[in-house]
DNA sequence: TTAGGATATAACTATTTGCTTATATGTTCA
DNA sequence: TGAACATATAAGCAAATAGTTATATCCTAA
């Protein structure tokens, strides 16, 4: 059923950068959309750097793709990591953070002005 | 497909234990068969506490069990942790460890006399 | 009952980690 | 062009982590 091994020491590379509950539920919400960083921001209480700096550690290891679009930068699920298969079946067994992502909706950080 | 969602905070402890290139290649090893703690010793380049802390951890955590057998201890997945499913799945993705398991095998640490 | 082997715990240390604040960089728009 | 916003990077710090050595505990067998 199952396919494609990874090394140990790559996935447990991994499985360390999904042990942090901050950057797994990054990844939980970003299977649901692309977010950029302010939209994050608004369901985590901690800085804006703390954000990135999780951000970039994912997206070094390959885990997420970033895309400027004008003055945000949206991240996303990089689906042709090595480690998107395990990425994916983790994912499989957390809840969807569906109550952030309304969260997110609700407080909708790129629209502030209302036009 | 999948099912029984762990809580993300719980989730990313058990990640994080898996986190570490010890413990996952441990969990693998396990999951060819229960092994004692002088076993496990055969393939690790690390002192005799450092693999019981490793398990301590792991049995803390509710991802092995104990069992004494005489002066041996064994420790084996208990496969009736919350966690289980999501450890099985992730040990899908990488290799099983049989040229380790050989080893251990070849040097039969719990044989030593040869009766 | 004591010696020796198997394992666990204690105490310590160096490294890593996750956060913070301060600052730099990049983008938009008046 | 420069003010304001979005994001990244730098520097510093406290806590967590993974290893070590020393020692305690538990079991077997002579």
């Amino acid at each position: 059923m199952q396919q494609v091994k990874m090394e140990v020491e790559q996935a447990s590379l991994v499985l360390k950068l999904l042990g942090d509950k901050t950057r797994l539920t990054i990844m939980a919400l970003l299977n649901i959309r692309e977010l950029c960083v302010c939209e994050l921001l608004e369901v985590f209480d901690m800085s804006q750097p703390s954000i990135s700096q999780h951000l970039r550690k994912l997206k070094d290891a390959g885990l997420v793709k970033e895309e400027r679009k004008g003055q945000w930068v949206y991240y996303s699920i990089n689906k042709t990591s090595d480690a998107y298969p395990l990425l994916e079946s983790v994912l499989h067994y957390i809840p969807e953070q569906t109550e952030k992502m309304e969260q997110i909706i609700k407080s909708n950080p790129t629209l502030r002005c209302g036009c």
